[in-house]
RNA sequence: GGUCGGAUGGCCGAGAGGCGAGGCAAGGGACUGCAAAUCCCUCUACACGGGUUCAAAUCCCGUUCCGACCUCCA
């Protein structure tokens, strides 16, 4: 089996992975701030990455994934105040609505999904070592800054130098209790009817980027192997995060993984051009395992141009595959037993192609149906099994109980009843010749979402989308 | 101004020196009472201009266009 590569945004370049602690994987990626629901920019981002995830578990390792949430800041108080909600309550709520569209893409939950305001001691620990080395300063204003110019190292993963930056348009006089207008704010300062936390320097709230430093270092260690999050947060947020880690001493992420956005005409999906595409919204279109095949089948690094027909059109792909699944999983009399082939393994640890990983599926659903127009179940068996194999990885594997649907154990014996009743006047009539009888049958199911075919082993009914 | 990414057939979407990934759509065929499903066959590409090379979608130089980031962002 081929060795594992992946991109690093740090050195450009593929290379090959390899973990600090033969057989462990830590992994940090940065979740939501919860100050709104999710889009489905937001969720290609956890796919991706849940991805990642599935296929250093089925590649043998152990991994730590954690994945925070960001349950403090500018916005939250801000949308606090629009939807006149405590700003904890606010929270909370969009964390139930990220959550619940993980859980509707089946992403599996983080090893451990710590919370910013969870870890104030942690954050104050982590400047009080900064200031402690000269690396930050505390003005006197209640804020700490951290000072980009005395570090050895600034900007290494965008690749900018700190003089080409356009200055910070800092609107608050505050700021000029900055050495440097390129100094970025640890720790804010408490206002008004905001929240607070105590420290040594005057009581205030984290500034963006503490966090997740203070979180990581908490979970995974001084160093650890993966920090993941999307192509946006490269500068400022996690350039900021390395400067506060690494003048902390900490030798902090190994390799750096950034998924690409999900775009509309070209643009970025953002609250600000009014483009975005709630989850929820998209989910009443399509189910969430169609939803996560139309995210998980492009590029983790390439822009991925939403269309409705786009999203259509792949979730039309998929339903041709999971049909062969059931198709198969009937004609078997067992689930097929998931079998990770060469060709998928060879593309997944190609930086996780998963594009070049489809082509093999698609392959062997040729193959599959072949085998079963021909009847031969040890094909079907083979194909069946390397394709559960990889939609297992990929999270899509129609089988798997989280894309169940929930409903009366019964309700789907007395549904396949009922309509093996209507099947049987169909095949009287259609044994008497007598194809108006039989088609209005038919058209009837249809019309109710249940879609007949007839085929060598007899009728076989399924449900679909009412368009 | 600085940094980064992109432009591939009707559409989506890979590839990164040599054999045209794959899917959808379209056309033809097989199967079928009709349909659906499935299978087979066919077709259409690398933004533009130079250069390097036996060979360029791929490397180099230049150009055009699109997008992103520059302390709010997945």
């Amino acid at each position: 089996m081929s060795a594992l590569n992946l991109y690093d945004t740090a050195t450009r370049e593929v290379g090959v992975f390899k973990p600090l602690q033969p057989g462990q994987v830590s992994i940090y990626v940065c979740g939501a701030t919860v100050q709104a629901a999710p889009h489905i920019g937001h969720v290609r981002s956890a796919v991706n990455f849940d991805i990642l995830r599935r296929w250093l578990i089925w590649s043998g390792y152990d991994v730590t994934f954690i994945r925070n949430v960001t349950d403090i800041d500018d916005k939250i108080l801000q949308k606090a105040v629009i939807e006149k909600m405590q700003w904890w309550a606010l929270a909370m709520k969009y964390e139930r609505i990220f959550n619940s569209a993980y859980a509707a893409l089946n992403v599996m939950p983080p090893t451990y999904e710590p919370r910013a305001t969870g870890h104030i001691t942690q954050m104050i620990e982590l400047m009080q070592t900064l200031i402690d080395n000269g690396a930050a300063y505390a003005p006197g204003n209640g804020d700490v800054y951290l000072e980009v110019r005395k570090l050895k190292r600034y900007l290494t993963l965008s690749g900018q130098k700190l003089d080409d930056l356009q200055p910070a348009a800092d609107v608050d006089a505050g700021a000029s209790m900055k050495k440097d207008p390129r100094d970025f704010a640890l720790w804010k300062a408490a206002k008004v009817g905001e929240p607070s936390w105590p420290t040594p320097w005057g009581a205030g709230r984290p500034g963006w980027h503490l966090e997740c430093s203070a979180m990581a270092h908490t979970y995974l260690g001084e160093a650890f192997d993966i920090h993941a999050g999307g192509l946006d947060l490269i500068f400022p947020h996690h350039e900021n995060e390395i400067a506060q880690s690494e003048a902390a001493g900490h030798k902090f992420a190994n390799r750096w993984l950034h998924n690409a956005w999900v775009t509309q005409s070209g643009e970025k999906m953002s609250k600000s051009l009014g483009n975005t595409l709630q989850v929820d919204v998209i989910l009443q279109r399509v189910r969430g395992i169609e939803l996560r095949w139309y995210l998980g089948s492009a590029h983790y690094r390439s822009m991925l141009e939403y269309s409705e027909a786009a999203l259509d059109e792949s979730a039309v792909a998929f339903r041709r595959i999971e049909n062969f699944i059931n198709r198969a999983t009937e004609l078997l009399g067992e689930q097929p037993t998931p079998v990770v082939n060469d060709a998928f393994c060879a593309a997944m640890n190609d930086d996780l192609a998963v594009p070049a990983a489809l082509a093999g599926i698609s392959e062997n659903l040729r193959l599959g149906n072949q085998g079963i127009t021909d009847s031969d179940l040890t094909i079907v068996a083979k194909a069946a099994s390397e394709i559960r194999g990889a939609l297992q990885i990929l999270g899509c594997d129609p089988l798997d109980q989280n894309f169940a649907q929930s409903a009366p154990a019964n309700v789907n014996e007395a549904l396949d009843g009922v309509i093996h009743l209507a099947l049987k006047e169909r095949t009287a009539a259609r044994e008497r010749k007598d194809f108006a009888a039989s088609d209005a049958i038919r058209d009837g199911l249809l019309e109710l979402g249940i879609t007949i075919e007839d085929t060598a082993q007899g009728p076989r009914w399924s449900m679909t989308e009412k368009s």
